[in-house]
DNA sequence: GCTGGCCTTGACGTCGACGTCAAGGTCTAG
DNA sequence: CTAGACCTTGACGTCGACGTCAAGGCCAGC
């Protein structure tokens, strides 16, 4: 097929596949008239790359898992090297996420001490909704006391 | 004073300082040569850019916090657009910590199936810590079935 | 006067993974 | 024969937050 074909097979675009043969993955075959000509095993190792590239693989690290295919094993994942890319990928996610999680942390530890000082500047206001309802109030309301 | 040290005494370089000056934060008054002069003021929206950007929080972002401080504010929080930013920060963190957790997931599998694989293929080879103690193999080797 | 250290503006480079446009070749259907 | 749908290479644009370099002004100390 040509690279028309393949990018819409694989929900891509033919910039991307040619894009990916300029890195020396993906290498293209050609015809008399200089079309690049693919086969299955080439969907296959783009399906590859699109896959590791969707959970946030940078192009590079989707290299050992191509070269693995084109060594005609198995999977992608069947040589060391795409074992080790998981697993650098794993410590990597897990820096990540560690860092998100205690930037949220204090993101949110923030929001609420300005949400209360805001709340403390504006006296009387921040709570209307009892206006109707005498509801126990002492309960509802917030009542907190400024941070000094 | 003068752009380096308010560069050195934050932590950054003069390059960031005329960098948000051009892009409309932390305006610098002038000396008659031309030179920009900072204040005392100028270090605290300078702390509070960057405490926010060591969020991870865009420049862009940073804006109104920068603006409640100008406007006279006790803190770049102190005002409902910083609140505001806050709360779709931690938005955007929750999805992106749950998006990279369930990628997390997904590829400790593919490794952990990948590595089942590959001791498959390497029959009598992943297991030579039972060389010297004839210890109870059975419950030891994994014992793994090759998925079709 | 001169060296060295600060400052100025302007402009180009970086990184990743492509998007987009240009100019032109190739093939097919009508 | 020609329109149109493909294909080719080449090259510049994108985005964010600066880094880096160049050419030149300003000022303090010797």
């Amino acid at each position: 097929m040509r690279i028309g074909e393949l990018a819409e097979r694989a929900g891509t675009t033919t910039r991307t596949l040619r894009y990916y043969e300029a890195r020396g993955l993906l290498p293209a075959r050609r015809t008399v008239n200089g079309y690049r000509e693919y086969d299955e095993d080439d969907l296959r190792l783009l399906h590859q790359i699109r896959t590791l590239q969707d959970f946030g693989f940078e192009l590079e690290d989707t290299r050992p898992f191509v070269e693995c295919l084109q060594a005609g094993h198995p999977a992608g994942d069947s040589c060391p090297a795409s074992l080790d890319v998981y697993r650098a990928k794993l410590a990597e996610l897990d820096l990540c996420i560690d860092r998100m999680m205690r930037v949220r942390a204090e993101v949110a530890v923030q929001l609420a001490r300005a949400e209360v000082e805001a709340a403390a500047r504006t006296p009387g206001g921040p709570d209307p909704k009892c206006e109707l309802a005498p509801c126990d109030s002492a309960a509802l309301s917030p009542r907190k006391d400024p941070v000094p």
